[in-house]
DNA sequence: GAGCACTGC
């Protein structure tokens, strides 16, 4: 009886030898069509190796030959850092040096880098420098089916410089369903020949098999009532009747939970969709519901709300049960609903604030950017809405032309455009050192504060000893001082503070960076103000506010009886968010960093008192009307 | 008195 166990013996491989790759056997055909044609269009599941042997195989052939290099798009900066390290490993070379990545403040690239990994987000900052992106022979853009905003904008761009570069070439990721929408978008328009109409064949799609077992799909007989209470119901049939593996559930909100015998159960909101591969998962159960963003261009506000998700989300969460041995997904909604659903989720540029898009494509050398070649046009009022905002703020002159200098900074610096006015106009208030703090905490976007379970009283006494009278922005400012001077950047005064270490460390990277460009423009950040008597304290807070209405002009609103605010026109109630410091304190005016409706409240954050009179002498051809 | 998906420069 040698029946030795095997998994005590063996430790099983962290990766699979790459020449194991289903990718392997198509590198000849592969290489030819992407020789052969300007645009390659690659289906694969993931595990293919799409992404890790793609650009190496691209380098063998000798694309990097004359002197120039790979670049492969990721929408995260995780994705771009990981993949980068796995193929330096490959490649037999330290990251940085012939493999490399590039993400916001971590540039791991030389001069010997001949593949490199970047977000989608930072190749469109290159072109605001190299607009044909002359550096590289071959740009990959990777998970283009997720279609984020800087990937669609990608796509337009490389589409426009495409005409310019024939020696370009251009490769996309995508998931099956999506694949042929990109090959339209990159065919030329169909041409009348003898043979009757012909597409043109610059985009070819080639389909990668990727290693997935079969994955038996279930519905329900009726819709469920309560989708949690079929959620938790399904969960334990699972555990009681399946043979043994772990459970995926997705739905809108995160929660962690775990049954005996140690089956995981992960609750997951769609971050289990794109970001995060989770080993061992066998179940999936699939709420029927995404959280959504969105935006009304109407009255400016941002809306978060579960919605229905679409066919492709479907089958991208059905897709994670079937990784490691057949799988199972429990959709509690009926087959009819399904059929139902629409296809895929419509793209994040047909629901944002485009804003900071327009900018961008300003900075570009796109003028009419109602014309831009998008992979899916946006709806003209959202555009509309970016271009009034953008000519508000002086970003746009009457002809809707970029203005210089004010725009095109406006454009370079890494925040949204009503914190750029904000930033260019610090210095002839007086408080640049201060606004640069500011503009760094709130961009960080999400709480710094640390709140344990059951103790919130002692969350809201730690934040009571910086809150600032005139606001959540000078109280960021309090933290942020207290951090550098007091705390020293040490990770020991966060925790006494309970602020979160990383983010706090994350707005010094920030503020450095954004103290750069600003330096670059010629302008001088006096840090020697940071330590100011009481008697010029109150001065400056009032430069500060001052200085914050006038890049937030159109983010003002008036406190009304009840303690709710309305915006200027009084069309929309506004409440202040529990986490502001302005929260059950009484303000005449204000202005807000952000505003969001969730569930049936629409919400204001990171506010600050203001005079009437301010917005007046600091916008008044924006509120010459009322 | 909220409890808000995710990401990026």
């Amino acid at each position: 009886m040698a029946d030795f166990d095997l998994g005590a013996a063996f430790i099983p491989a962290l990766h699979k030898p790459a020449e194991l790759l289903p990718i392997a056997k198509h590198r000849k055909s592969l290489l030819y069509l992407i020789e052969t044609s300007p645009v390659t269009i690659v289906v694969g599941q993931t595990g293919s190796g799409k992404s890790t042997q793609i650009p190496q195989f691209l380098e063998r052939a000798g694309w990097c030959a004359d002197g120039k290099i790979i670049g492969i798009t990721q929408p995260r900066r995780v994705a771009a850092t990981t993949v980068a390290i796995r193929v330096a490993e490959e490649f037999g070379c330290d990251v940085g040096k012939e493999v490399g990545y590039s993400i916001r403040f971590e540039d791991a690239t030389s001069e010997t880098t001949r593949i490199k990994f970047l977000t989608d987000g930072l190749l469109i900052r290159e072109a605001l420098v190299d607009p044909l992106l002359s550096r590289y022979s071959v740009i990959m853009v990777d998970e283009a089916h997720e279609r984020s905003i800087s990937s669609d904008i990608l796509l337009g761009l490389l589409k426009k410089i495409r005409k310019k570069r024939p020696d370009l070439r251009i490769i996309i990721s995508s998931a099956t369903l999506q694949a042929e929408e990109f090959r339209n978008f990159f065919s030329e328009p169909k041409e009348e020949t003898p043979n009757g109409k012909e597409n043109g064949d610059n985009a070819s799609i080639v389909s990668l098999e990727g290693r997935t077992y079969p994955i038996d799909i279930l519905y329900l007989d009726s819709p469920a009532e309560d989708y949690l209470d079929k959620a938790v119901s399904t969960v334990i049939d699972i555990h009681t009747n399946e043979p043994k593996g772990d459970i995926l559930i997705s739905k809108c909100t995160c929660s962690r939970k775990r049954s005996e015998n140690f089956r995981k159960v992960i609750f997951s909101t769609n971050i289990s969709e794109a970001s995060v591969t989770i080993d061992g998962i066998v179940y999936v159960v699939d709420s029927g519901f995404v959280k959504l963003r969105a935006y009304d261009p109407k009255t400016g506000i941002e809306s978060l709300t579960a919605t229905p998700l679409s066919k492709a989300s479907a089958a991208q969460r059905a897709g994670r049960a079937g990784r490691t041995k057949p799988g199972k997904c429990f959709r509690l909604y009926t087959e009819e609903a399904y059929q139902s659903l629409p296809e895929a989720n419509i793209p994040e540029i047909q629901r944002s604030n485009l804003a900071p898009f327009v900018l961008q494509l300003k900075a570009l050398g796109i003028d009419n950017v109602l014309r831009f070649d998008f992979l899916a046009p946006p709806p003209a009022e959202l555009m509309v809405r970016g271009l009034e905002l953008l000519y508000s703020l002086g970003a746009l002159d009457d002809y809707a032309k970029l203005t210089r200098p004010l725009g095109l900074r406006m454009a370079e610096l890494a925040v949204e455009p009503m914190m750029a006015k904000t930033l260019l106009s610090a210095q002839s208030f007086g408080c640049l050192s201060e606004i640069l703090t500011i503009a760094a905490m709130t961009s960080l976007g999400g709480n710094i504060w640390i709140q344990h379970e059951g103790e919130k009283k002692k969350t809201e006494s730690a934040k009571r000893k910086f809150a600032a009278e005139e606001g959540d922005q000078l109280t960021l400012l309090n933290v942020y001082q207290a951090f550098v001077t007091k705390g020293r950047k040490e990770s020991r005064f966060c925790h006494e503070n309970l602020l979160n270490f990383k983010l706090m460390a994350r707005a010094v990277s920030i503020r450095a960076q954004l103290k750069r460009y600003l330096e670059r423009f010629g302008l001088n950040v006096d840090e020697s103000l940071a330590a100011h008597s009481t008697s010029t304290a109150s001065n400056k807070a009032e430069q500060i506010q001052r200085c914050l209405t006038a890049g937030y002009f159109a983010h003002a609103a008036r406190m009304q009886p009840d303690g709710t605010f309305r915006n200027v026109s009084g069309t929309t109630v506004l409440h202040a968010h529990p986490s502001s410091i302005m929260f059950n304190r009484k303000a005449e005016w204000v202005i807000f960093h952000e505003v969001m409706e969730t569930g049936n409240k629409t919400f204001i954050r990171d506010i600050t008192r203001i005079e009437k009179s301010w917005l007046l002498e600091y916008a008044p051809e924006f509120y010459k009307t009322t």
